[in-house]
DNA sequence: GAGAGTCCTGTTTTT
DNA sequence: CAGGACTCTC
């Protein structure tokens, strides 16, 4: 949390800021905190080199221009070395993109000498953020530490929480996560009595959100809601904003909008920061949304709206702004990512170069052969083609499998094989899936044969229930408004607050026009409460109250954590428990105040001199330097803080270790950013396609490569949706350095029933000699021996090992069925038609075969005809 | 007010 | 199949 222009602003608020700055660092906690993950070496040579660096005295050699851009090709360089207007760098997959990222903010602050803390650069994770910051570390120094790198999100916070007085509301504001958003929602659509089954609250989300990311408020909002709705929808956005107001709290999409609409509104704030940013850097500029690229947009256009003219202000000229991207790679449309913004770059930035970088130095010609090929099936793209000098390589195994098991089983048996041949290692290997539900195969199979591995993402840490309830209590303790935090824990473990006592409660506030939370302060005013509630109703207060004062003593985030799970009563329910369940429930919060204690130590690892009270460096004991000074003179308030260096929430040090700045934390991490670096603990890694993005593996098993699976069954009608599945498969392709292998199911359940999916559409899209099929279908089970022996194998193997080719099967088939058609199936025999789905190719249909059960079969691919 | 049992729905990706 | 929402019973 940044709180460095906080005090200032909004002493009344000033609370989370203070405390934690002049505490003394903890013994051995003090030293080499920044040097985590790989880094480029101080002397310029090749990135990801993992050796742990000695410290840097202060004495350290400043880095020379002919270091910094040693080693890189020319339009590499060129990025690196450029000066002036705005620069897009197209950088393709494994094209040297975060090298060149972090080698020009080394350059900019190494050799032109630009301050680092006029230095904005944007990630898309956390981790991402941590690297880079580290490496530009490595690279020129501690000094660096001063910059801005962050995502969007928490710029934004960081942002807000300084200039959030302007829309006359507290800093101390809290993050809602979606399923915060959701509980909120629920809440509002069980107030307005909508009917649930009309009005489902994530489909109204969706929708607010889409609204947010479009900047468009809930008064503008009616024609985008959906036909008939242009009334309910807008109102309960409406109710939403209302609500989260109240709350005291933004939703994700929120940190966004409402900074730009700061930025419009009060144009000398902008001002402000333009002031600062003089160098503004944007990482994964494909996946950014409209109200991302508003907010560059402000920052670093070169027609911002007019200041007004008593502030007295002179606009500054827009600052030097490079964005890097790979429209290939872009695969978050679903949340309102627009790949316009980078199509459109030289369009909306005046005067705006492009630099191509299409090197790859990751893969073998041969994987990128096959990406290419698959992404050159998208229309409207701009053209480019990577290449590599790194020889043909393997070719691509592909593998086809009866059962998802199977599918399982083949990769472990392959991956042993690799390593007991030296080949590869088990962290240098990784499996990667459309959906999460998928990994639950591998897992069993894994398990079972003992092979190590990591998954990454799925069931995540902060979904569990137990973390969600503690952090939850922090939440509630940090803003007493948080109606959805104070809620969800009232009576959680159960200590006799029913809904009864609770809606009287609500009863009150909603008459005395005060928060829920602020209606406990008030619990004898509260009519019709049954003494027994009331006395339990008063003893949480008093708790939450408690530990109120708690934090406003100074108390750190981790003793919080520690003493509300004890207060509470949480940990001793779950210690009582002989819920098997519950116990890994305790584990779990045993972890998670592992978390706080980890974050509370990291805060401390800029060492504050206890004299002069300034940040000291942890390796040099040397002063920092301080931000410079963010503010115009003309606004007049001064705003830097010792002690408040370092970038929220991106791995840097933390000088914070109140509950606010750990909730922050908390609340902007992504599961990508507990991806491991590389083979780090020499497991194999397990993930979605969409977290693999920015990694590289040698070995790569792409599975699932069947249509519904891959690409996803709710694309298949959707040329659009489609073309992101195939960029989806671009990325998965494209992290494979040496050895890719395609895999597939013929059978797999899902949703408890089996599904046969036909070959994904990407297979066709490769070149067939690039492919070397270990296996394709077995005479082993059911029907699909029968139907696959007509339809592929015999044939098609002739065809250069392009197996399937066009996927279309011979024999009996039917191109159109409707409900109560018969049908005779190859392998099951007569049936008849329950339901039908798609069209054209997609048809599929429910058929009910009797004592076989129902079965939804692809008209296209299904053996059988019509009676 | 709590807990158990049932229905039912939905299964993409995430800051 | 699984998780959540909802209902019913004690």
């Amino acid at each position: 949390m940044n709180d460095a222009d906080t005090p200032t602003l909004f002493p009344a608020f000033g609370l989370a800021a203070g405390a934690a700055s002049t505490r003394p660092a903890a013994p051995g906690q003090s030293r080499g905190g920044a040097d985590r993950g790989p880094a480029d070496p101080p002397v310029p040579g090749g990135a990801g080199a993992g050796a742990r660096r000695a410290p840097q005295g202060a004495g350290r050699r400043r880095p020379t221009a002919a270091e910094l851009v040693e080693g890189l090709n020319a339009p590499q360089r060129e990025a690196v070395e450029h000066e002036g207007g705005p620069v897009l760098v197209v950088a393709g997959a494994g094209s040297g993109k975060t090298r060149v990222l972090t080698r020009r903010i080394a350059y900019l602050v190494g050799v032109r000498d630009v301050h680092p803390g006029s230095i904005l650069a944007i990630t898309f994770t956390n981790k991402a953020a941590a690297e880079m910051r580290t490496r530009v570390v490595d690279l020129v120094g501690p000094r660096a530490r001063v910059m801005w790198v962050s995502t969007f999100h928490s710029a934004c916070v960081r942002i807000l929480r300084a200039e959030i007085g302007h829309f006359e509301r507290s800093s101390n504001f809290s993050i809602y996560d979606s399923a915060d958003s959701k509980r909120l929602m629920q809440m509002i659509c069980r107030d307005k009595q909508l009917d649930p089954k009309r009005y489902q609250p994530r489909e109204l989300l969706n929708w607010i959100s889409n609204c947010k990311n479009d900047l468009v408020r809930p008064e503008a909002s009616a024609d985008r809601a959906p036909r008939g709705q242009e009334d309910v929808y807008p109102g309960v956005y409406a109710d939403y904003e209302r609500r989260l107001r109240a709350a005291e709290a933004f939703d994700f999409d929120d940190l966004i909008m409402e900074t730009v609409r700061l930025f419009r509104q009060f144009p000398e704030v902008r001002e402000k920061y333009r002031r600062r940013f003089r160098q503004v850097l944007v990482d994964e500029y494909q996946d950014t949304n409209p109200a991302q690229y508003a907010l560059v947009r402000e920052l670093c256009g070169n027609d911002p709206s007019a200041l007004p003219e008593e502030s007295g202000i002179v606009p500054i000229d827009p600052p030097e702004l490079m964005v890097v991207g790979d429209s290939d790679q872009s695969i978050y449309a679903f949340r309102g990512a627009t790949i316009r913004n980078i199509l459109d770059f030289e369009h909306d930035f005046r005067g705006a170069r492009t630099i191509l970088l299409e090197q790859n130095y990751r893969s073998t010609q041969t994987v990128l052969s096959a990406a290419n090929s698959v992404i050159s099936k998208n229309p409207d793209r701009p053209k480019k083609r990577l290449w590599s000098d790194a020889g043909a390589g393997e070719k691509i195994v592909g593998y086809v499998a009866d059962t998802e098991h199977g599918e399982a089983q083949f990769i472990a048996d392959e991956i042993d094989r690799l390593v007991d041949a030296g080949t590869t290692t088990y962290g240098q290997t990784a499996v990667f899936y459309r959906t999460n539900a998928q990994s639950r195969a591998f897992e069993d199979v894994f398990i079972r044969v003992g092979m190590p591995y990591r998954v990454v993402g799925g069931v995540r840490f902060y979904e569990r229930k137990e973390v969600r309830d503690a952090i939850s209590y922090l939440k509630a303790i940090a803003n007493p408004h948080d109606e959805v935090s104070v809620r969800r824990i009232i009576n959680e473990p159960k200590r006799g607050i029913g809904d009864r006592a609770q809606e009287q409660v609500q009863h009150f506030a909603d008459r005395q026009r005060i928060s829920f939370g602020s209606a406990l302060e008030r619990l004898d005013e509260v009519e019709g409460l049954a003494t027994r509630s009331l006395a339990q109703l008063r003893a949480f207060a008093t708790m939450m109250a408690d530990h109120r004062a708690m934090m406003a003593a100074g108390a750190a985030a981790d003793e919080l954590l520690a003493s509300i799970l004890q207060a509470s009563g949480y940990v001793d329910t779950l210690r009582r428990s002989n819920d098997l369940q519950d116990e890994s429930r305790l584990e779990n919060l045993t972890e998670f105040v592992a978390v706080a204690e980890e974050f509370v130590a990291q805060a401390h690892v800029v060492d504050i001199d206890q004299e002069t009270g300034r940040p000291i460096d942890a390796e040099t004991g040397e002063p920092l330097e301080e931000d410079p000074d963010t503010t115009p003179s003309a606004t007049g308030d001064r705003t830097t803080v010792p002690g408040q260096l370092g970038g929220l929430g991106s791995g840097a040090p933390e000088p914070d270790d109140s509950l606010p700045a750990f909730l922050e934390r908390v609340a902007l991490v992504a599961d990508a950013d507990a991806v491991p670096d590389g083979d780090t603990d020499g497991v194999v890694t397990l993930m979605t396609l969409h977290t693999a993005k920015g990694l590289e593996f040698d070995t790569v098993f792409l599975t699932g490569f069947e249509d519904g699976v891959f690409p996803h069954m709710r694309s298949l009608d959707n040329p659009t949706e489609l073309e992101e599945e195939r960029r989806l498969a671009y990325v998965g392709i494209t992290r494979a350095r040496k050895r890719l292998y395609l895999t597939r199911a013929v059978v797999r359940t899902q949703w408890g029933q089996p599904s046969y999916n036909p070959q994904s559409r990407f297979i066709a899209d490769m070149p067939g000699d690039l492919l070397d099929w270990r296996r394709l279908v077995e005479p082993a089970t059911s029907w699909e021996t029968r139907a696959a022996s007509r339809t592929s194998s015999a044939r098609d193997r002739t065809e250069g090992g392009h197996v399937f080719g066009s996927g279309v099967p011979r024999g009996p088939h039917v191109d159109a069925v409707t409900v109560g058609d018969r049908v005779l199936h190859t392998a099951f025999g007569l049936g008849t038609v329950v339901a039908t789905m798609g069209s054209g190719s997609n048809a599929k249909a429910d058929v009910d075969f009797g004592s076989l059960g129902t079965k939804r079969l692809s008209l296209r691919h299904a053996p059988m005809e019509k009676l």
